[in-house]
Order: structure tokens, then C-alpha cells, then sequence
DNA sequence: CGCTACTTTCACATATTTGTGAAGTTAAGA
DNA sequence: TCTTAACTTCACAAATATGTGAAAGTAGCG
């Protein structure tokens, strides 16, 4: 089973694509990811199948099979990426939803929460009643604002993208 | 000129205070932020007045005046927190707002703008019919319609706020 | 104009992170 | 059941990041 034997994608001009994914996981890592993940992220949102295996994934970006898995952990965890299992073949491949996006999005929501309980825990402790606790209470109302905001917003962005692309 | 001299802040269970700050900034540490800058803006958020020295900052956190000074550089860059020169003396007080995370959004909204560019770019370069250059360009959709969801969302914030805990 | 209180910059030692090769594990297919 | 392709784990070397002390810069105040 050589690699050859998968035509999955028709290139494009190699060249571009890299330049495409360095750029794109310049700006995620800047964003506080780590190099790699962010590295094969791109790779997968670059590809026309939107899905790519381990070896396809360690050939385009020169790192290694351990390199590669690392970062795939980190993403699926992320909810960042799915994986499949080919049926009949050992291979995995990692793929990417165009959705992809409110997953992350809702993991970020996740960071909300404990952000918003460190805070309570905050308010509490230095006592509700100092300038302190106010400052914090009122950052954690912020926080809990912000939460019930972007449920909604992602209800809109449903609607709004049907509209525009149709439904999937 | 003696620190002794300021009693700004009647002190609390210092011990609690403590706890706060280093929990906060795991919890900000933890979601990609570097620790000295995290441990800084928990000090201060923390802090009755909101605004404390760099030497008040080093004495909390047990940490040289050369570790505050860049602490304090990044957080000003992201409009975490703002500078003061005290009238009468060369000390500089750094201070939170409690609408300070505004600002810190609105930095986001920055790079936001980037990854946009960034995905605009891939868009031209990879053919946008291409599979693709499809799914980038809905990814792109959705990071501008975040956008201009996130304004209209502060606007709501900043009525809430005002119902809820006053005009400033 | 100094003097000196405060802040920033810089070189460096230390800690942490990152990616690799190699060994270990799993499961498809004979 | 055995073989072996494919993925994962692990110990380690290299690269980065972090915080410090010491030296250099700034700006109030006499």
C-alpha cells in the first residue's frame, strides 16, 4: 500500500499551499497555540478533502510520525479535529468540519467558566463589599454576559449561513 | 520617601489575597497567556484601589523590579492595564479598569483581523472553487460575521451594565 | 545642575517546551 | 496465529522562554 496509490486531492500548486499554511499557523501560534498543532490545523484546512493521514500530514510539514501525533492528540482534545478510522486499512485520517469553528468556539466557553469560577471564588474571599469584590463581580457579570451572548450568536450564524451557503 | 508611607490599601487576609491571584493567573496561564503579565493583572485586579506600584507589584509577588517592568510593557500593549505617572513623584501606578476586558476584546477582535487577511489570502492563492478554497471562505464568513456580532454584543453590555450596576 | 529615587535594558543562568529516533503497542490481513 | 503497517510513547538533545542581578537611563526636587 504505497502512498501514491491515493490520489485523494489534485495538487495545486505546492508552493502556494505551504506558504498558505505557514502564514495561517504563524498568525494561531501569535494567537497563544503551540507551533504544531497550529501547523497541522492548517495543513488540514488547506487540503480539498479536508482529511489527511498521518503520513500525508508528517510529508507535507517535514516532521515526524511522534511530531504528528503529538499534535493530533492536542487537537482532537481541542475539539479541533475529528478522527477517523478508514474501514479496511490501519490508516487514520484527521479531519477538519468547516464547523469546526463553534466547537472551538464553545471550548473557549469552557476557559469562560473557570475563569467566571476563580472569579466567584474572588468575590467571595476578598469579601463583596471592598472595591476589590466589586471590581471583580462586576468583570465576572461580564463574563457571564458575554456566555449567554454567544450561544445566541452562534443560533444567528446558523441562520445566517444557510442563507448564504446553503444548508449541509 | 518611604513605602511605609502609603497605606492605600487597608489590608485584607493577605493570605487570601494571595490564593486569588495565583489561581487567576493559572486559569489565564492556562489559556495562553504568559505567567509573569497573568500574575500582574491578578495583583491588580485584586487590589482595593486597582492601581498599585511596581514596587508594591514585586513585594506581592516576590519577583525583581526588571520582572514587573516587562510584565507590565505587555500588558500595556494589550490594553490590559493602563500607566500613571503620580503627580509629585517619579513612581508610575499601573491600573485596571474594571471595562479593562473591553479593551482586551477588542485586542482580539485584532487578531481576528489577521486570521481574516490570513484566510482572504488563501482563498486568492488556493482557488475559491476549490473544495478547499470553499471552506476557507466560509471560514472566513464566519470570522466576519463574528466580528461584527462582538460589537453589537458590547453595545448590549454596555446597557446591562449600566441597568445593573449604575452609571460611572 | 547635580543628586537620587525609580524604571528600564541587557547578558546570562535556569527552566520549560518542542521535536526526534527508537522501542513499544495495536490490529488488519494472510 | 503470525506478520507487519500504522500509530503512540518515551528518553533525550536542541531550541525557547523566563526571571535575575547589575548597569544604564529618566526625571523630580533641591
Amino acid at each position: 500500500m504505497r502512498e501514491a496509490a491515493e490520489p485523494t486531492e489534485r495538487e495545486r500548486d505546492p508552493e502556494a499551499v505551504s506558504k498558505f499554511v505557514e502564514g495561517f499557523a504563524a498568525q494561531l501560534v501569535e494567537a497563544g497555540m503551540q507551533r504544531m498543532p497550529a501547523r497541522v490545523f492548517a495543513a488540514l484546512l488547506s487540503s480539498d478533502s479536508g482529511a489527511l493521514t498521518s503520513a500525508e500530514l508528517g510529508a507535507r510539514l517535514q516532521v515526524s510520525p511522534a511530531a504528528v501525533s503529538g499534535a493530533v492528540r492536542y487537537l482532537a482534545q481541542q475539539h479541533m479535529v475529528s478522527r477517523e478510522r478508514e474501514p479496511g486499512s490501519r490508516r487514520e485520517r484527521y479531519r477538519v468540519h468547516s464547523d469546526q469553528w463553534y466547537e472551538a468556539l464553545t471550548n473557549r466557553e469552557a476557559v469562560l467558566k473557570r475563569w467566571e469560577s476563580a472569579l466567584r471564588e474572588g468575590v467571595t474571599s476578598l469579601g463583596e463589599d471592598t472595591p476589590a469584590g466589586r471590581r471583580m463581580a462586576e468583570t465576572l457579570a461580564f463574563f457571564e454576559f458575554v456566555d449567554g451572548e454567544i450561544v445566541a450568536m452562534m443560533e444567528r450564524w446558523r441562520v445566517h449561513r444557510e442563507e448564504r451557503f446553503g444548508r449541509r
